[in-house]
DNA sequence: AAGGGTTTGTTGCCATAGCTACAAACGCCT
DNA sequence: AGGCGTTTGTAGCTATGGCAACAAACCCTT
């Protein structure tokens, strides 16, 4: 059944096998719920007691500013999850609201249940699963603000370029985001950023092209990511 | 024993009896470890299996950057911890290094133990004792770049003062941080910050001695803080 | 291939905030 | 009370980057 795929594909369900999903889920006594296109799937500031894992549709994620402002704050697709921080605070109230953008199928997992599991030998791979979602989100929030941190377009527009080169090898990086997402990572404005990006490409650092850029003197650029 | 005193004032043994944390401590295998002065307590980059929590002493934390410099992040008095985070990690690595500014004793929690614990009536309460510590700093790091993001220097002052206005209730807020600090929080300037809050002064919005600031004029500091 | 919507490149102007430097006030310590 | 180190206030100059506005290129769709 392909709900199976789905969930696999959530990071919570890493190393498990089918079988063993199966298993966990009657100890779970996870339920799935059905939204059509529209409805709010939650609510910001209400309390919410479980993990949601998306199985089909989208969600639409966004905030209430306290002006009243909407502010959009991207799309969730099938795996991806919500509520997965927010439901081991101690108030349980959840941040954002969530609206399915189509007819989507939620996956709830109760919190309660799964600390309450016996010695399951499933018990000890969720929970380090879980540990590891969080742990992870502190460092990505954490590497996320490196960015905001920095005062120089120059120095946020290297770093970017330079980060990505490390982590994939190459000199000719691809990006996978627009100039409006990158403007609005690194928290600048897109000419700002695009005017300096071609300062950057007259003195024979980089090119680019849409979102694909090459490095043409990583020494430099290096020199300026630091 | 004091040593009691200063692991209750740790997160993780909230709503711990002392009688519960010693019977946890024989589950946990926990181990005390003595470091002098200058001594190295944790090195960036190297792997971490356990908690640490400083029960006396002081431990300064900085990160090395790429091209050597040294950052420094703070001080850990006792009760404070670290690598709770990094320990979660699939590749354990602490992400800073710890450094004994006087004669310390660490408590280190192997976290092996904490996963592998039977079913304690003590295991669900520290379990949810440590996820809500992560989802915390969660929170917390999301609440610290809600101020980087901001782009005027104007808005990110209004919005400390409000934001602590709000969770006071008061209008005599008390910041507890210096100029200093509180230029290096918001990510600005000292004189640029200084300058801009002389500003709302002359405009009757704010008043200031030291990190007391008094709100004169609630409505045009809400205002500017949205 | 035409056309409309979106993304990217480009420019000029101007407010903002960074930086250096110094003055003033404060707080300890002896 | 004097003096030294730290924190805070203040000013001027300048570089930076935001913003609006437009041009060019691109990409679908028909």
């Amino acid at each position: 059944m392909k709900i199976l795929r789905l969930i696999k594909k959530n990071r919570l369900f890493e190393n498990f096998e089918d079988k063993e999903i199966n298993v966990l889920f009657d100890n779970l006594k996870g339920r799935i719920v059905k939204f059509s296109r529209g409805m709010i799937v939650a609510a910001q500031g209400t309390q919410i007691e479980e993990i949601g894992i998306l199985l089909s549709g989208t969600l639409v994620k966004f905030i209430v500013k306290s002006d009243g402002a909407r502010e959009a704050q991207g799309t969730l697709l099938g795996g991806d999850m919500f509520g997965d921080t927010e439901v081991f605070l101690k108030d349980k109230l959840i941040r954002a609201s969530y609206v399915a953008a189509e007819d989507a199928a939620v996956l709830y997992l109760p919190t309660e249940h799964i600390l309450n599991m016996g010695d399951s030998p499933y018990r000890k791979k969720l929970m380090e699963n879980i540990l590891a979602t969080l742990a992870e989100k502190i460092i990505a929030i954490g590497k996320d603000s490196e960015y905001l941190i920095i005062k120089s377009m120059r120095h946020k527009i290297a770093k970017l370029i330079y980060d990505k080169h490390l982590e994939t090898g190459v000199l000719n990086v691809e990006l996978g985001i627009n100039r409006n997402e990158m403007a609005e990572y690194l928290n600048v404005s897109r000419p700002s950023m695009s005017r300096e990006m071609m300062r950057m490409r007259d003195e024979g650092i980089i090119d680019f092209w849409k979102d694909k850029i090459t490095i043409n003197d990583l020494v430099k650029l290096r020199e300026i990511a630091k």
